[in-house]
DNA sequence: TAGATTGTTAATCGATTAACAATC
DNA sequence: TAGATTGTTAATCGATTAACAATC
């Protein structure tokens, strides 16, 4: 029912709209979410009403109570305790940006190879010897992992972060990890983004 | 013909590709290359017949051959200057990984606020006065721009960008931005890759 | 020749678009 | 009521899958 460029979709939307809520905006017309987020009106609608959430004629949607919907599908009951491997400068440009932007997905530790970094804490993040990774994300909970490490580590890690119960892992390393179905990867390799620019641009 | 999507696999092929070549790797059937890449076997020959690329029953294709014709496929005649605009944790990150890893797209210059860092070179990359930001790309001809600066100077400075002839723009910053439909705009917020991963991490 | 892989075609599936009825 | 927007349905479009023929 829900596909993955619905939840897409929808991730965005929630974006736009916290950003509208905060300048005081209170309803919304699916023109007006589909124009920031470049779907078309229907596609908006159908993509709410997949959530069960529906928009009054005229007057459209009101934003708060989207949000919450939203919110309501896409958050866990309990919060993914998340960790970030590397504090290179992608690593902590992204503690920097993320820290505490969604109570729902905390980065909770810092792992680094570094040991003039380890002990610090880096925006409310404790950094951790990458010695300790699997005895934490264990002892934790950790579900959730952000890899910025170089491209010749990755792999290596990555399967220990997987042995250690880690069930998804957003991929900054420019490898394709190698890893079970079971395990959720997004790979967000910076030079295949510019890539895809440069081709679509022209 | 060819479609969005076949061109990201595509360029992602053709990164696999390169690393296995670097491997010592001569020849490669559909279903490896698919393995690697997340496509089915299926997928792989109809994206590669798509650039006019056949391989060879039994002997599958010839890896150095597959990547010139991707790469003639994918590749502008001239190389695509770029610009990066703001020099943060996030900025020096993606130059060190971008820097000279395709010629066809070389970064040439960085665009900074911070006076202490105009007038440096970092990776090979000039850095700027943002002031200057009109006279350089017009008169260099660079055609495209990686946005990491904050949120809030985003949407002013991407228009500067656009009316200076910058055709295509990667955005690092978390904002949405509105600019004419023949600007392609590839979005890369970080916070919506990590939600991704966690609702399909469950 | 037998086997493995490729390209080709038809069938399926899903998502998007277009037209319309329903609502405040 | 008239107008604007919504939800619903049918039609279209495109991409993927499955079955098969072709090749070294």
């Amino acid at each position: 029912m829900i596909s993955e460029k619905n939840v897409q979709r929808l991730i965005l939307y929630r974006k736009i709209l916290i950003g509208l809520q905060q300048e005081g905006l209170q309803g919304i017309h699916s023109h007006t979410l589909g124009k920031y987020a470049d779907s078309s009106p229907a596609q908006v609608r159908r993509d709410l009403m997949a959530i069960g959430y529906s928009g009054t004629p005229v007057h459209g949607y009101k934003v708060h109570e989207l949000v919450s919907s939203i919110s309501e599908f896409l958050n866990n009951p309990l919060p993914q305790k998340t960790c970030i491997i590397g504090l290179g400068n992608l690593g902590r440009a992204i503690l920097d940006y993320c820290h505490q932007r969604n109570d729902n997905i905390p980065i909770m530790y810092a792992f680094e190879k570094d040991k003039a970094k380890v002990g610090k804490v880096i925006h409310g993040c404790k950094c951790i010897s990458v010695a300790d990774l699997e005895d934490v994300i264990e002892k934790e909970g950790i579900e959730l992992a952000i890899i910025t490490i170089p491209a010749m580590d990755a792999q290596f890690i990555a399967e220990r972060l997987v042995n250690s119960g880690i069930r998804g892992i957003l991929n900054y390393s420019p490898v394709e990890l190698r890893l079970p179905d079971s395990i959720y990867v997004e790979n967000r390799d910076m030079l295949l983004a510019l890539e895809k620019v440069a081709y679509f641009s022209r």
